[in-house]
Parts: C-alpha cells; sequence; structure tokens
DNA sequence: TGCCATGTTAATGC
DNA sequence: TGCATTAACATGGC
C-alpha cells in the first residue's frame, strides 16, 4: 500500500516528534520484524527522519540508520494505541512511542550502515532527460519498468497506473520504442501526480494511515486504478483491467495505446 | 471456500 | 547481463 506519496506523508508527521530524539528502548513482537537486537538501538539519538522512495530512514548519530520497509500493510504510528498488528515499540527519551504495525508482516525494520542499495534514484531528484534515457535502457512492458526500483525508487502499482494513464501511454508498451518525447512527458507526469497526492496525504485504498493514524485522501482522484468497467474520465471508454507484471494493471483501451 | 490484494526477494531458466 | 516466471512470506476481505 504505501508507496512513495505516504511514505512522504508518514515521514512529515514523524519529524517534528522524532527527529532529535533518543531512543530509550525497542522492543519487537514478532519474528519475521527485524533480525536485529533490539537493545543495539537504545541510547541512540535520531538526528533525521527521511524517505527513501517508498521506505523511511531514522537517521541516528551512530551514522547508522533504521531501514523501515512498510511492506503492503506497515504503517508507523505516533503514540498509537498498542494493538493485535503491533509488530514493534520504540520507546523516546523526554516521552513518546513510536509503534510499527503490520498486519500482514510483509515489513521490516533494520539497522543499515549506509543508505541507498539497488535504489535507482527519487523522481524528484532526476532530470525528464535522465529518466527518458534509464527507461529507454531498458527492454520490457513499461509498467514492470516502473515498478523495478532500481530504475527510480518509489512507484507501486497504484501510481504506475495512475501515471501511465495520465501519460497516455499502455502498460505493456516496450520501454525501448518509447518516443524519446513520450518518456521525458511521463517523467513529467509522475512528478505532477506524486506532488499531488502527498498534497492530500496519499491514497488509502484498504488500510494506510499516517503517522497520527489519519487517512489519505488522494483515492478520491484516482482515474484508472480500481476503476475496471467505470468510463474513462477521458474519453469515457469502460476502463479494462489486465496482468501485467503479475500486478492487476488498469488503463483505457482508447486512451493509452501501444 | 477460494481467490485476490498496495511489496520485496530468492531461485531458476533462457 | 538482462529479462521473465514462479514461489514465498501472513493475513483479511469479498
Amino acid at each position: 500500500m504505501p508507496e512513495l506519496p505516504e511514505a512522504e506523508t508518514i515521514v512529515r508527521g514523524l519529524r517534528p516528534h522524532v527527529e532529535g530524539r533518543r531512543i530509550v528502548s525497542a522492543e519487537f513482537y514478532a519474528r519475521r520484524v527485524s533480525s536485529d537486537a533490539p537493545q543495539e538501538w537504545a541510547g541512540r539519538q535520531v538526528i533525521a527522519v527521511r524517505r527513501q522512495g517508498k521506505q523511511v530512514l531514522l537517521c541516528l548519530d551512530s551514522g547508522a540508520s533504521i531501514l523501515i520497509k512498510l511492506g503492503m500493510t506497515g504503517a508507523l504510528l505516533w503514540n498509537g494505541q498498542f494493538g493485535p498488528y503491533t509488530r514493534a515499540r520504540l520507546e523516546f527519551e523526554g516521552g513518546g512511542v513510536l509503534l510499527f504495525d503490520d498486519i500482514r508482516q510483509f515489513g521490516s525494520l533494520r539497522l543499515v550502515e549506509e543508505a541507498g542499495g539497488k535504489l535507482g534514484p527519487d523522481p524528484f531528484e532526476i532530470t525528464a532527460e535522465d529518466f527518458a534515457a534509464r527507461l529507454r535502457r531498458r527492454n520490457t512492458q513499461v509498467k514492470r519498468a516502473l515498478l523495478d526500483q532500481s530504475l527510480v525508487r518509489g512507484l507501486g502499482n497504484i501510481y504506475t497506473d495512475e501515471a501511465l494513464f495520465r501519460a497516455q501511454i499502455h502498460p505493456r508498451a516496450r520501454t525501448r520504442r518509447l518516443r524519446i518525447d513520450r518518456a521525458r512527458r511521463l517523467h513529467g507526469e509522475i512528478v505532477k501526480l506524486l506532488e499531488e497526492a502527498i498534497a492530500l496525504r496519499g491514497s488509502s485504498i484498504s488500510d494506510y494511515v499516517d503517522a497520527q493514524g489519519e487517512r489519505g485522501t488522494f483515492q478520491t482522484r484516482h482515474q484508472v486504478y480500481g476503476k475496471a468497467g467505470q468510463p474513462c474520465p477521458r474519453c469515457g471508454t469502460p476502463i479494462t483491467r489486465i496482468v501485467v507484471a503479475q500486478r492487476g494493471t488498469h488503463y483505457c483501451p482508447r486512451c493509452q495505446r501501444i
């Protein structure tokens, strides 16, 4: 669920509470949530809260960072209610508790020495030119390429479908055959889409909530995601659902031609 | 009941 | 090397 706009909303909500604070203790309640020893986190000060694609980083005074992957259903709740899906709990000096709730347990927390890994550039930090070049270097379906975090980081199933609709590109279009102006335009649409989604605090499709437990509202602006059978907002043709890269994919067969 | 779901990674084969 | 496919993870909703 959480993609870039949701992670950004969580980070913004967490920052004023967590930055500059020291971790007093950490506890894990599920084997899968972390393989770290929680006492190794204790005593560390969080100097910055950052987003990395769709992940959240708590940057520590030691130089290392706690990398938080939200998976499908992860939530970070500031002073939230401890519940059956609470998988981790961080207590901060001076009061305040950060809970990591995660129904499906695809999320995780782990200490990393270096950020980045195999992630590609953030869509906000890459030029249209560079984006187009990276995209056209691949030889695959454009939807698959956008979901690949090593091309650009932060897009998931929802925003990929929405961005391709806005750019009027078929999700199965081959990256190598995309004209350069179309690839540049796709980057522009991605940036605008993500900015709009952040302004509305993300999309709450099922259970995404921000650090205060509040839902986002960008789902009310979705044009194709989850809209199979409904008329295309541009031309009225029914939105079609197909499977691309093993993911449900929504597009307008008239506006988005190969 | 069976299938589907916003994510990621590993294994395997071409 | 790059790309495609499948499985796996754990749980809730329809």
